[in-house]
DNA sequence: CAAATCCTCCAAAGATCGTTGGAATATCCG
DNA sequence: CGGATATTCCAACGATCTTTGGAGGATTTG
């Protein structure tokens, strides 16, 4: 009784760990901490197979990570809490501040150095002001699903041009899912080129709601 | 380039994710919340080989989890910080929150409704009265590496005797190092099977430090 | 320098995981 | 009911992870 029988609880705990444990799955969970999604958008969004989609899909629900729910014939994955999208988010932080290989990975795909980042503080100022222009770079249904109140959409691919319409003074902030997207990098880079003031939101809108401001939902 | 060519970033995570993805792995993470270890305390006190041990404790060391301290010929391992401790933590309490069958094991090996567990407020409100009597179970080095001021330190083993000392009336609380820890639990028990009123605290000293509540270290 | 101690590295066997295509299942629609 | 669509299940192969004993390194002590 003395040398702890619990192994059982860190076989259990290990679940949950496991999960953590795989590309494809960390993929997953960074896509649903931006709404729900279905199998087959899953899978095209990040390029793998259904059924492997599926696989990954099945471990993560038995480890009670996410949740599905039915509507005809397709099924909607869903992270099973806010606490889950904390969790992974925390993860992040601690790869991110303890591994350099991980900070290394980040600075080449997203250019930073070269891309200017705006506080969430800052942000809100700027929004009271009314004196920027946000623009959320995701894609509408992820807009649609939950954005800062004040943005609009306008999707990477439509950005050029929507351009044209914007006055060329004013500035620009973007933002997209997370600390890991590319998107709203990409997008200042785009906007610098073309002579605009432009700079992007300090990690994404996964960390802004967790911090506990404002998100906005476009009803249905 | 629009097909999102960051997988590195999610390999490089996933080496993090992996490292919380075995029971073994989770087991010495345990342990070292409580202070730093060596190899071969480690391989003790889980009963795992010591290669096992050391094989384990390289894959933590090559995620950047945990740093490494040479004393002479033996090589003392700790947590690489705090934040990993809070995320070892954070994955504890999403695991409990959601799944189920995380739940039915601790409760399986600590008792649950069974033993009464005292709120951190609680505590500090009943140390500043200084009626009860605070009872840190966990093994002398452990206590020396880190307590809570107040605290008395009588190792599990040696509860039995040291109960004779006291008045029976003083109200005992007990503790040790987390949330799965079931020391303090069997200490509850066998302290309110010899008519003494006893409880444990919620979790344990992880938790407790996380929560930024004062630790006491007793000075080498 | 030699012996002792503690730890890491290595190689091999066994276990587990990941991916794939195709079959099976569930639901909706006509 | 039959066809279409979306998803899961299955089997199997290759890849990766875990464990183990023993060899090899580093450090201290006599």
């Amino acid at each position: 009784m003395d040398p702890t029988p619990l192994s059982e609880v860190f076989d259990e705990l290990a679940v949950v760990g496991k999960a953590f444990g795989s590309a494809r799955r960390l993929e997953l969970i960074d896509l649903l901490t931006q709404g729900e999604r279905t199998v087959d958008a899953l899978s095209r969004q990040t390029g793998m197979g259904v059924s492997t989609t599926s696989a990954h899909l099945q471990i993560l629900k038995l480890s009670n990570l996410v949740r599905t729910r039915r509507e005809g014939t397709r099924i909607h994955y869903r992270l099973a809490g806010e606490d889950v999208a904390a969790l992974y988010a925390a993860m992040r932080q601690v790869a991110l501040a303890n591994s350099p290989d991980v900070e290394k990975a980040l600075a080449a795909h997203l250019g930073m150095g070269e891309v200017e980042e705006v506080s969430h503080p800052e942000l809100l100022r700027r929004l009271q002001a009314g004196d920027v222009l946000l623009v959320d770079v995701r894609p509408a249904e992820e807009y649609a699903a939950g954005h800062i109140p004040g943005a609009v959409s306008i999707p990477f691919g439509s950005l050029q041009e929507a351009l044209g319409g914007w006055p060329p003074g004013e500035e620009i902030i973007t933002y997209c899912r997370g600390a890991y997207c590319v998107m709203a990098s990409d997008a200042v880079r785009l906007l610098t080129d073309r002579g605009r003031t432009a700079r992007r939101l300090k990690d994404g809108l996964l960390e802004w709601r967790l911090a506990g401001h404002p998100v906005e939902r476009t009803p249905v």
